[in-house]
DNA sequence: CATTTTGTTCAAAAATACTTGAACAAAACC
DNA sequence: GGTTTTGTTCAAGTATTTTTGAACAAAATG
């Protein structure tokens, strides 16, 4: 039954030209992203990109993490708006490659810059449209309830558009101890 | 043709009987756990017990919400986990009654422990399993190129590891000026 | 102690999010 | 200009997460 049968390799052409230390960092950027909200392939990408130190071409990291082109070209893009990845020329050959970003205090950054932000700035018009339907509520009780929390809201929102700053110059500190010499 | 038809109301008994302002408020709590990739009925029952002077009771808010027995049981155990909202007893009611927690130090204290405290904690188990692989990799380059990386992630998780104080910190200054007067 | 009320659990259904791959566009090459 | 290489888009498929509701447990009630 089934002689000479196929050597059968786990993963079909992926992750097996990693190192194992490379995998478990792979690994460890997959968690990192998903606990953030962010679609796991970014994570993948990431972590392959940090741990090397040539710039990959986006056939590359799809063949190394096994994944469709799809993924790898929506990857790289989401990576390049977040500030995550850069891309860079490389003489004789057409294709576009990319390297990651390890400065905590950019990443954290871009971070911030596409998702907080734009959290905060839709915070804006609706706390406006919380504002008006609360001009036209009719019962008394109710509104002033609604004020009283209309107030709370506003104050979170000036809070957390504080502590934007701040956070990003805790991290700023003392972040140039993250690369030392070569890379 | 179907005479003395039934009224039809649009939504099978459920956000009826908030006012418009509240609907806003729940639909904006909705939303911004989405962002934080927790379910969105955790945040409509935040919303509405955020709303309320008054304490509810799980089957009102399965009521106002029009959501399943499941949904509620489960989205306010973990709110209350969290730390979000604090149930309270109320003479003469056997049922459990719950209200919303409002300070944003509280709340963000909350978040903290119990989603970004675990991830630190895992990091540290992870590392470790980092280091060891290392010290076992075969190849020069590989082992000297992982050694560096590792030396990175160990300085962000320090990093992230010393932000966490400065958040609470800064978002508790002036919390007070949250809840000025009744409620 | 049988019954009613209150709340939890969990397997299945529904809703969402992610990935894939084929079709398409854009640029380089010859 | 035709061909090849490189990269994007998006509808359909797959996987994951969330919600539902019925069955179950626990406690109060009479």
């Amino acid at each position: 039954m089934m002689p000479y049968s196929i050597p059968s390799r786990k993963n079909e052409s992926s992750l097996e030209d990693l190192a194992e230390w490379e995998v478990a960092i792979v690994d460890l950027f997959l968690n990192a992203v998903q606990s953030v909200g962010l679609p796991k392939s970014l994570g993948q990408i990431y972590g392959l990109l940090f741990c090397r130190s040539q710039p990959l071409a986006m056939d590359e990291v799809m063949k190394l993490l096994g994944i469709s082109k799809g993924s790898a070209s929506q990857g790289l893009r989401s990576l390049r708006q977040l500030g995550a990845v850069a891309s860079v020329y490389e003489a004789g050959d057409r294709r576009e490659r990319y390297v990651a970003e390890i400065k905590l205090r950019k990443l954290v950054a871009g971070i911030l810059k596409e998702q907080a932000e734009p959290h905060l700035e839709k915070g804006v018009s609706r706390l406006e449209h919380l504002r008006r339907l609360l001009s036209e509520e009719k019962d008394e009780e109710s509104r002033k309830r609604g004020e009283r929390r209309e107030k709370i809201l506003s104050g979170w929102h000036r809070q957390m558009g504080r502590l934007l700053p701040w956070v990003k110059m805790i991290i700023g500190k003392s972040d140039r101890l993250s690369h030392s010499s070569s890379d």
